[in-house]
DNA sequence: AATGCGGGGGT
DNA sequence: ACCCCAGCATT
């Protein structure tokens, strides 16, 4: 972009978002910025993290329970991977989980966040987004954190992308890095680097939409090249997605008499890698209606069926429940929980299994087919 | 450069 | 049914 565009468009953000900043409770609002405050680097951290590929309803309770939990990233470095995976358990993508109580050690360690890009990029969990969003905003740094919103504001902005036989993604990646970063270098001197940041992404999140963007309503719709051209909506440019296959297992939920349930941690990596979950079978690429192999010796009794979606396939599950004795071993690893606790600490699919199996009209009505 | 990785809400 | 969300790590 421009210099003289780009310092037009920075200067007009920077001003909206003055007045149409959205409240966040990891965010520090331009009255305060304004004077020169600048958002505590930890919170700032914690809720990038937690927001990679999560809205920001989503985040929020998460967020309010991690800091109220652990204030300081001296006291996260402390925690537990059992109370860190616990308070996450919901949020998904659990290797941010991992790699969050890492980076809490690394940080608490040596004293605190480093302030410059490349140093922050090289911490766990914190890669070119998330280190230029913490160098800007916690830190002012003039650096570009392109996120989805930023990346549609600005490839509409500059129509990047949107010529037919045009460039790979990879290269129109690069010219909207560029264009964003141009923002950032021809902001005025002395202004938030920060409050540029967090206004594009607001501008991306209630006004440039990926649907219907609200030009007539748009600060910038005078420098947008993408609204010239009548045609917003065809930026930014997208991979085509592949499909996703449907995979099918079985759930095993053994219940003592003091109701307590059983459950296994998951291996570190992969899926639902390092959390708590009931014990499964591995899922297969067809449905299956009997009582599988490797079930532990129990009289189970079928109860319903749990559907879930992941990123690259959906799930569906047959739940199996088995009322054991008091001292009854199933499998070596593994421990009993009350199923009050178990509820909170399982990540969303082995709550949906647990919610079936206790279910109290699981029944012979639930046996139905797939 | 592609793939694996959660979960929920909007349309 | 599809889209998207304050992306990162691994291969």
């Amino acid at each position: 972009m421009e210099a003289a565009s780009a310092s037009r468009v920075s200067a007009l953000v920077l001003d909206w978002y003055r007045r149409n900043a959205r409240v966040f409770p990891w965010r520090m609002g331009p009255e305060e910025t304004r004077v020169g405050l600048r958002q505590d680097p930890y919170l700032v951290w914690l809720s990038e993290i937690m927001l990679q590929q999560t809205t920001t309803a989503h985040a929020e309770p998460y967020f309010q329970r991690f800091r109220s939990r652990w204030p300081t990233v001296h006291a996260l470095g402390r925690a537990s991977w059992e109370d860190v995976s616990s308070a996450w358990a919901g949020l998904g993508y659990y290797s941010r989980a991992r790699n969050l109580a890492a980076c809490a050690r690394i940080v608490s360690e040596v004293g605190g966040f480093p302030e410059d890009f490349h140093a922050l990029r090289d911490l766990p969990g914190i890669g070119p987004y998330t280190a230029a969003a913490i160098a800007a905003i916690a830190f002012g740094r003039r650096v570009a954190p392109v996120d989805g919103n930023i990346e549609r504001v600005v490839s509409r902005l500059a129509a990047i992308g949107g010529e037919p036989d045009g460039p790979g993604l990879r290269l129109v990646r690069r010219r909207v890095e560029s264009a964003a970063q141009s923002l950032f270098d021809n902001l005025e001197e002395g202004a938030p680097s920060g409050d540029l940041a967090q206004g594009l992404m607001d501008l991306g999140a209630r006004i440039c939409s990926p649907r219907r963007p609200a030009c007539s309503v748009c600060p910038v719709a005078a420098e947008c090249v993408a609204q010239a051209q009548g045609r917003p909506e065809a930026y930014p440019v997208k991979a085509p997605r592949s499909l996703r296959p449907n995979r099918y297992g079985a759930a095993f939920v053994p219940v003592r008499p003091d109701g307590a349930v059983f459950v296994v941690r998951r291996p570190p990596k992969g899926l639902l890698g390092g959390m708590t979950m009931p014990l499964t079978t591995p899922w297969g690429d067809a449905p299956f209606f009997e009582l599988p192999e490797g079930a532990p010796a129990a009289a189970w009794r079928r109860m319903g069926e749990v559907s879930h979606v992941f990123t690259h396939f959906a799930l569906s599950l047959q739940v199996w429940r088995a009322d054991v004795g008091q001292g009854d071993v199933l499998v070596e690893e593994g421990r009993w929980v009350p199923q009050e606790e178990a509820i909170v600490m399982l990540p969303s699919l082995g709550r949906k299994i647990l919610r079936n199996a206790l279910s109290a009209d699981a029944s012979p009505k639930a046996r139905g087919s797939l």
